[in-house]
DNA sequence: AATAATTTTTAGATTAATCTAAAAATATAA
DNA sequence: TTATATTTTTAGATTAATCTAAAAATTATT
């Protein structure tokens, strides 16, 4: 069954508003993150149905069936893979990435994708530290912790993102907090949950925001 | 000024199907080359002509603008170079290419292209001999002459093809009728117009269909 | 449990790209 | 140069994706 662009997104979507496999989605839900209006969710969420990507049930929200799931977990492997590709091969910046991996994950070839992943050597993380899908739609989860979470004296090891506008992603490589970085967790303020942290023998400051959209490998 | 995938492949076809700048292109051949309908063209050619990349005048053809014709070899600029891609760096033939570089020719980034080029080191050609225009749109057309049309005696490389078919293009590879192989045009039989050429030390037989379509530098 | 607030769906339009069938313009041939 | 054939355009529909406004269903609050 092909799928269109737009069909693409709003699987896509669904899958990263899923919590976990059964609880539903909301139509407003889907509605804001793909920057359209309930109405029109409506409107595709029945044509998901019909086409047996979603489970729906009027006004119950929809969960993916395992076909919409291993087809959106296959757009998500493309995304994550051109993103790897613009990084390594084509000297982009993190944050320079995630538009152009909208477009290009919408290129339809799996013979394409699975070149383009030997190539790549198959990379396990994108240049965010998110899981890239291997051809069976199989990965880990590695345990990624929020700095916000970590006690006093942690050590570990800067692992990924939760956040990703170019603002934010800017922000840390000035910072000097890139992926791979070691750190350590020296102190929390009270007053404003910011954080004091160690990072290559210097002391730095990050706010409570920082913070909580920083995982850590631990 | 934003286009269309379907605005893009218009643009693309009246360029391909113009035999030089001045001479209008027919509304029959554009629906032809689209496998769409007449009708459906003259309903895209008032709106590629309202945002000024072509000049339209009713029951007359079309010409592209500077503008047009501009878009059009960004487009083929973008098309030849993921070829080079998809064969030099994923390993693909090059009677598999044409299909994916038809859809990525259409991701929208002149940043991406251009460090495509570079990662290519800027390729002259594309995997069919084609010349890939340079970010200025700039490009030499080699002077190429069918086998077709060659005396006897003459030595020659083939250095390009008129027909860009995945059955023409197999057949080439299999028979080593591939670009930069020298070949020697040896007779040409009057009763049927098929020629002998002889490559690498051998003597072999091509249909005349072949002799049109595969061009020779001399 | 009744009322109010929120969420979701329907009804009815709009826009881009397409189509078929018919009309109009141009080109060709008697 | 009139008649015929061909090409091109218009008229009117269709389909996918979207929207606004209003109705219906669900959830929360008195
Ligand atoms: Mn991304
Ligand atoms: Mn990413
Ligand atoms: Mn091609
Ligand atoms: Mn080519």
């Amino acid at each position: 069954m092909i799928t269109s662009f737009t069909e693409e997104n709003y699987l896509k979507s669904i899958y990263h508003l899923s919590p976990d496999e059964g609880t539903a989605v909301n139509t407003n839900a889907i509605a804001e993150s793909l920057n359209t209006k309930a109405a029109s969710v409506t409107d595709m969420l029945k044509k998901l149905a019909d086409k047996e990507f979603i489970n729906y049930i009027k006004y119950q929200g929809v969960t993916l069936t395992p076909l919409g799931r291993e087809r959106a977990l296959n757009i998500i492997r493309k995304h994550r893979l051109w993103e790897v590709f613009l990084v390594e091969k084509l000297n982009f910046k993190w944050d320079e990435v995630h538009d152009l991996a909208e477009e290009l994950e919408h290129i339809h070839s799996d013979l394409l994708i699975n070149r383009l992943d030997e190539f790549l050597e198959f990379p396990k993380t994108d240049p965010h530290g998110d899981p890239i899908p291997d051809k069976n739609g199989k990965f880990n989860v590695p345990e990624l912790i929020p700095i916000s979470k970590l006690k006093n004296e942690t050590l570990g090891i800067i692992s990924g993102v939760r956040e990703h506008s170019p603002l934010f992603l800017k922000y840390l490589e000035k910072t000097g907090l890139v992926l791979g970085q070691e750190i350590t967790i020296k102190e929390q303020i009270e007053f404003d949950g910011s954080f004091i942290i160690s990072i290559k023998e210097n002391d730095i400051m990050i706010s409570r925001e920082v913070a909580k959209n920083l995982l850590i490998a631990i």
